[in-house]
DNA sequence: CTCCGGCATT
DNA sequence: AATGCTGGAG
């Protein structure tokens, strides 16, 4: 599943000369150099997925039927983050190993099990208890496949924007919006390519950051703007301390050699929550 | 807004 | 040693 975000990412790179063009849909409407801006980020190649790693798992996910196939991918997109995509994989791995990546078998599972083999990931407690409602869910709904729309996806414990566009697009192949996770949504505010309705200001919230960049961005590039900048805000535009010396499109950024972590609104919450 | 909870980064 | 972090729920 991995492998389709490298598949989809390489087609989009070398058609990505022809999509500058189809910009011209949203004139006006969409930020200045935005094309050299993904070209540039593009050229840097820090592809969030190393395919060699990728591979073993994927063809392991390919040989399942479409029906474990699609609930393979969202209990590994439950157990992912982003920041730290080994510790998701490795999960991921150790769960299918044990032959706990079925709604089948983790509704039969004990949850102290599932918990010891997700241990590494974040929040694992949580995420071991929301596998196992969601396997019961779908077992009931949904015959052991997973819910097709983003509205019914949203409705499993666990699951919010951000998981449900990404397994619509791995797990059904169908694009119903821009993955916004914390590398899309930080970089889009400090390129300036999104902002709150009508002011300037920074978007809070990623669900915010998705409609304002699904108002401009060409669909095409919906897909493979992920791991894009998955990859480039992990090695280079990192949260704290970007590196934008080895920065290729730093000209280009409003935020370049700005952002310390004094000046960034997080850091300025919580500082003004430490002084209230 | 806080919390989760081990881990990376300072 | 200390801080800040995922994405979602409450």
């Amino acid at each position: 599943m991995f492998g389709l975000c490298i598949k989809l990412f390489l087609i989009s790179a070398t058609t990505r000369t022809r999509s500058c063009f189809s910009s011209k849909i949203h004139p006006g409407e969409s930020p200045a150099y935005w094309e050299k801006v993904l070209e540039g980020i593009g050229k840097m190649k820090c592809v969030a997925y190393d395919p060699v790693d990728t591979m073993e798992w994927d063809k392991a996910g390919d040989n399942l039927p479409p029906k474990e196939r699609r609930f393979a991918v969202l209990a590994s997109s439950l157990l992912s983050s982003q920041t730290k995509e080994h510790v998701t994989r490795g999960a991921t791995r150790r769960l299918h190993e044990n032959g706990l990546l079925t709604a089948d078998a983790i509704e039969k599972a004990d949850e102290e099990t599932i918990r010891k083999l997700i241990y590494p990931v974040g929040f694992y407690s949580r995420k071991a208890s929301n596998l196992k409602k969601i396997a019961n869910i779908c077992l009931m709904k949904y015959d052991g496949d997973i819910p097709s729309s983003i509205e019914e996806l949203l409705l499993l414990p666990g699951v919010g924007p951000k998981i449900s566009h990404l397994v619509m697009i791995l797990g059904w192949n169908n694009v119903q919006g821009i993955c916004v996770d914390t590398h899309v949504h930080r970089i889009c505010n400090r390129l300036g390519w999104v902002s709150r309705s009508a002011s300037k200001q920074k978007t809070l919230m990623p669900e915010e950051t998705r409609v304002a960049l699904q108002r401009w961005l060409p669909r095409e590039e919906w897909v493979p703007i992920n791991p894009l900048l998955v990859g480039f805000g992990r090695k280079i535009c990192t949260p704290l301390w970007p590196h934008c010396a080895e920065c290729a499109v730093s000209r280009f950024c409003p935020s370049a050699f700005k952002d310390t972590p004094n000046s960034s609104f997080k850091s300025k919450k919580s500082a003004l929550n430490k002084k209230l």
